[in-house]
DNA sequence: ACATTATGTCAATGAGCGTTGACTTACCGC
DNA sequence: GCGGTAAGTCAACGCTCATTGACATAATGT
């Protein structure tokens, strides 16, 4: 009790100090943490040793757990690479995308953070607001024609469905079950495409 | 301070004594915190409290909150009212139910909480299984016809979808976009139910 | 009646986590 | 060089919550 050893500042080699750099590894990890765990389940922690900082630095740079999960839920959205798809070819791509089994990578994490934002009834209000300016408008932009409105919603929710089937069911589909379970797909996306 | 009153066993009627029915008690309120909280967010005292029973028998009965969750997921597949569906009109009724804002009911709850479960790592593949025994079998079997596996994976998956575009766009729609969007969905399902 | 068991109650423990403030120290303008 | 500020580190508080074990008592069979 009498003398605490005062611990001689070891050769920690502190991290060189880059605020934006910090807090950029931190808003990544954040992501994949989120979309791995949840909102819930993701330690504040976890997440900083991931990015290789220290708790509090959270606080500082985004107020603290929420601050965090808002940012990193905006950041999720992508710019939309929606453009790249060939109008024609889209249905059938799609088809081929939804049969196969899902990716493993960020986009699929994206997703499965979006979704799961969806579902919690904290997040949900905020989602909303995001899906419409970043989801919405790009397909509405990419659809053309009338109704995009409503076309666009339908679009949207047939998507998004095709990602969670596929996502609960894990695996690619084979054989004939395949071959018309895309045919389905792309007639459907064919319909919405036609304009109605 | 001095004299603690010994609270005399008041007429507290302790809760009268039917195992069955606590542990029914306690499986109904987990399935409604579930759905409405989450898994994280659900607590046991919540739960125990909501079905007048005590944290302690939780344990005793489901063996912890995984035990509990699990139960309540299985419990929570409905004996599936979709028998009671007229074909004819389940495009159109389905249309409808989509456009509006969705209803705060047993209904949404068991969906958010499947939802839900999808999105965890750790109760997916459970989750699988009891998809495929219990929601895709059933539509199957209604479904009839040729090529009903892949059929019905897109029945479900387009079901999801609206289902989850509902969750996040919050209240119904109306005018204009109402009826477009409603006669999309129509279509969409006329098709699936057509065969092909 | 009595003993046994199943059912229900209560209080405490211990871990995990977000948050916070005080303390170092590298970086940069002067 | 020098001082001030921003960047980073550390330790601890306080809260929530699942878990657990000890205790009380109704129900049941003999």
């Amino acid at each position: 009790m009498t003398d605490v050893q005062i611990l001689s500042r070891e050769p920690v080699t502190p991290r060189r100090r880059d605020a934006q750099a910090t807090r950029a590894a931190i808003l990544e990890a954040a992501k994949a943490q989120f979309a791995r765990l949840g909102y819930d389940r993701a330690g504040l922690r976890e997440i900083a040793a991931e990015a290789g900082a220290d708790v509090s630095l959270i606080k500082r740079y985004f107020g603290g757990k929420e601050g965090l999960f808002t940012e990193a839920l905006k950041a999720s959205f992508q710019p939309d690479r929606l453009k790249e798809w060939d109008r024609a070819a889209f249905p059938a791509d799609i088809a081929t995308m939804m049969a196969d089994a899902p990716a493993d990578e960020a986009r699929t994490h994206s997703f499965q953070f979006l979704l799961r934002a969806a579902t919690s009834p904290t997040t949900a209000p905020l989602l909303n607001l995001a899906v419409q300016e970043r989801f919405l408008l790009p397909i509405r932009e990419w659809l053309g024609g009338a109704d995009v409105h409503a076309r666009a919603r339908v679009l949207a929710a047939v998507f998004i469905g095709f990602l969670v089937e596929r996502l609960i069911r894990g695996e690619a589909l084979e054989g004939r079950e395949r071959e018309v379970f895309m045919a389905h797909v792309t007639a459907t996306f064919d319909a919405l495409l036609g304009g109605g």
